[in-house]
DNA sequence: ATAGAACCTCCAGTCACTGGAGGATCAAGG
DNA sequence: CCTTGATCCTCCAGTGACTGGAGGTTCTAT
């Protein structure tokens, strides 16, 4: 059973060593076991948990989030229905930005295609993002 | 022509005191007007200003951008198909927000979806996070 | 024996705010 | 005129999620 060392982790999941030890002081991974010079050693069920963790966050959920998702998967008993909230609330929130972006996105266009021309005066890029699509 | 205090500001865009400080600090409101005693002052012009960094910000645009949005339209004379550009330039930001919103939305509901009522040992969010949307 | 890679801890900086302490000023009521 | 309470001021510390670097130790290979 060879241990990894904290750079083999950092390679196999794509996550920066510093970032590694950041996930470690705040127990978004386990205190890492060291070898006798205090060097972090790790296993296949790290790099398990670290590539949850680094998924997650690109999925946009926060530490608190993947938190508690670790912590109700280690209850394997418990009922699933927690984890499924947290997933949609995390829904929620990205439906409502697609639907803020999607209005800028009409304003926008608007904006780049009847400046063609003329002078900032006569502009209306920035009055078209002030409204911020609350048109 | 009543001038706004720092909190007529903030209730009529939304926005902290505080941070309205902040954006005067960052020079992304420009610095204020102050009476006598001190205090800040606004006008119409301020409000709109404001309201077009706030919907920027929600819109996922940095200060940076937002900056030099602003300068941009602060020079009339110039010649509007840079502001154009840039605009098309924010378009096409926007439109790739978008695409990888709407891709992560998909992942996000199939994770929600798929686990309802079962034990946190079967559940779905879990896999479905820790395989990071590669299905 | 020694070079250099990889590790360690600790600390400062980033971005975009947010909150609070401690103090000054203003408008209204008594 | 005085007091009360709201609002303002400056300054500073903290947040989340890292990132980078200084200064020092340990491991591995030649």
């Amino acid at each position: 059973m060879a241990r990894l060392m904290i750079g083999d982790l950092a390679r196999r999941t794509g996550t920066k060593i510093n970032t590694i030890r950041f996930y470690e002081e705040i127990a978004l991974m386990p205190r890492a076991t060291r070898t006798d010079s205090g060097r972090r050693t790790y296993d296949e069920d790290d790099v398990r948990r670290l590539g949850f963790i680094r998924n997650g966050r690109e999925l946009g959920f926060s530490t608190d989030e993947l938190r508690s998702l670790i912590s109700l998967s280690e209850q394997p008993e418990r009922d699933c229905g927690a984890a499924a909230a947290i997933a949609r609330n995390h829904l929620a929130d990205v439906d409502a930005r697609i639907a803020r972006l999607l209005r800028l996105r009409e304003e926008l266009q608007q904006v780049a295609t009847t400046c063609e021309g003329g002078r900032m005066a006569d502009c209306r890029v920035i009055d078209g993002i002030a409204d911020g699509g609350v048109s």
